[in-house]
DNA sequence: TTACGGTTTTTTATAAATAAAATACATTCC
DNA sequence: GGAATGTATTTTATTTATAAAAAACCGTAA
């Protein structure tokens, strides 16, 4: 079937948004302005105007281009339409592979696998490929693959290296007083006080808060290995939050609390402070993730 | 084209090896056993013994199979047959990516690099998405992917997390005086010793025995992710080897007594000496490598 | 009755095909 | 003459096809 156009519906959808600002019987810019704005090739913005030419949403003849009236919510491509099989299928997999609960060791057969998700053998191929550096599944050459499983061990690995990684990070951070995610961390700061200030259901938002501040932390090494990893890690553990649902807000307000305290004090320059804190919360992080993890 | 009869060569090459070391008219064992001692499955097993049969080098029906007469080099497949596809073009890639000397932020072209190499594009492509890990090439959705550069940036952030993980595997090691890693290490002293005695001409042999040292260090921690990362960069330092030829030797011999003052103290339990000299080494490395980088 | 060999089915490795999207080139209009 | 449009070419994203290799199945002989 080859492609299926994500790229022109995203970008109709983009246009569309961006002419519902203006008034019926304006004249539009040029084609490479259009390009500009949404990011895409000029093929695919002279399609766009095309197909919203053809809806009467515009008339469109060579350097005239005149809005007719605004898009309405039916012009507009579904959702589900505009996502690209790559990342949906890589959004499948992640669901499949962390949240059911393989046994270590299980076989995992890319053409198996490719069926169950509705998806191509070779994209089943590249998500796996790409998934072995999380150092949770390995190849057999010829064969199929195996999945090693989210033991203990697993779980201790990942958590010595991801101290080891954002120790030194934080380090970096304290050592200078100008360091330029400072500003990212106001920001951070303002999340959390006001994730905090809200009520027990609001609390799912967390998980992708704490991904975020160790996101950051990280990147304060300005190293590009620590990011790569940083961004492994939370995908696993964005996961590994809802595994373990018990006591759930509870933990979740003490780790933002714990963040809160790193964070002010990395603000306030006691970086002596900041450190422990932050040693403090990789401590319970570890013991939070450890607890979810099958003793087999 | 499909599949080339790689793992039945490579497996028929192997059976002429294991049947050379018997005597003409002796009954070999059965197809399972076959399967055992080369590793393929048993469909393969029973193409080679009717390959070896087409040749006249042996006698096969049913449970019957008796050795003819000895395989000569005739009968093999030549070296360039059996090397799979992805290893062979991995090994092109490695050395175009990484001995070209590509400016920072050139375009790299999937159909284009195909083209050049000889492959096709769909194994680019693997190629390309696998080396993205190593941070020197970078993807433009949609588009050419980019190179970022062997930069002084690249080299620094290189060492700095090499050293961090090394030294903490080597603070692991030393911590054990029953470590497993130990009795390798009283290999690897051998090996240095050995080394160190030849002559000049023999120190092309050290980047191999460097990488060696180094993942071995590593795997101290036992840890995926420190040997992951150790893999990753013994690609990148091998190809470093060969840019900068000036003093080769010399750097090479002196590498090696560093490398030795430390398998020694480890060895000789004298822990803070072991991470004294390791941290002498790691800053020389990161000299060397420094060295050879382009200040652009 | 069980281990081995013959046969069939499934799965992987690789290449090729196809349409979308990007880019390069040619043309027109101010 | 230069910037915008119209047209052609190249490149990427995705699926499908094919043979090799593995695995499962089944019968048979030691």
């Amino acid at each position: 079937m080859s492609r299926q156009n994500q790229t022109f519906k995203a970008a109709a959808n983009q246009a569309m948004d961006l002419f519902s600002g203006l008034e019926p019987g304006c004249e539009l810019g040029t084609e490479a302005e259009l390009c500009d704005r949404l990011e895409i090739s000029r093929t695919t913005a002279r399609n766009v105007l095309s197909h919203l030419a053809n809806l009467g949403i515009l008339e469109w003849e060579g350097r005239r281009k005149v809005l007719l009236r605004a898009p309405t919510v039916a012009d507009r491509f579904p959702p589900e339409d505009v996502a690209l099989p790559a990342e949906r299928a890589e959004h499948q997999f992640h669901e499949w592979i962390l949240r059911t609960d393989l046994p270590p060791n299980a076989q995992i057969h890319e053409s198996e696998l490719a069926r169950q998700l509705g998806i191509s053998v070779a994209l089943v191929r590249d998500l796996l490929q790409n998934f072995r550096v999380s150092g949770l599944v390995e190849k057999n050459p010829n064969k199929h693959w195996t999945f090693r499983g989210f033991t203990r061990d697993y779980a201790l690995e990942m958590c010595d290296m991801r101290e080891l990684i954002e120790r030194e990070a934080m380090r970096r951070l304290c050592a200078d007083p100008d360091h330029p995610a400072l500003p990212r961390m106001v920001e951070m700061e303002r999340l959390h006080i006001n994730l905090l200030a809200r009520d027990d259901s609001a609390m799912t938002e967390f998980p992708a808060l704490d991904a975020r501040f160790h996101r950051l932390v990280c990147s304060a090494a300005r190293n590009r290995f620590y990011d790569e990893f940083a961004h492994r890690i939370s995908i696993i553990v964005h996961y590994h939050y809802q595994w373990n649902k018990r006591d759930e807000t509870v933990r979740n307000r003490e780790a933002i609390r714990e963040h809160l305290a790193v964070i002010q004090a990395v603000l306030q320059g006691r970086s002596d402070e900041a450190r422990d804190a932050f040693d403090q919360h990789l401590q319970t992080a570890r013991e939070t993730l450890l607890a979810s993890v099958n003793w087999s």
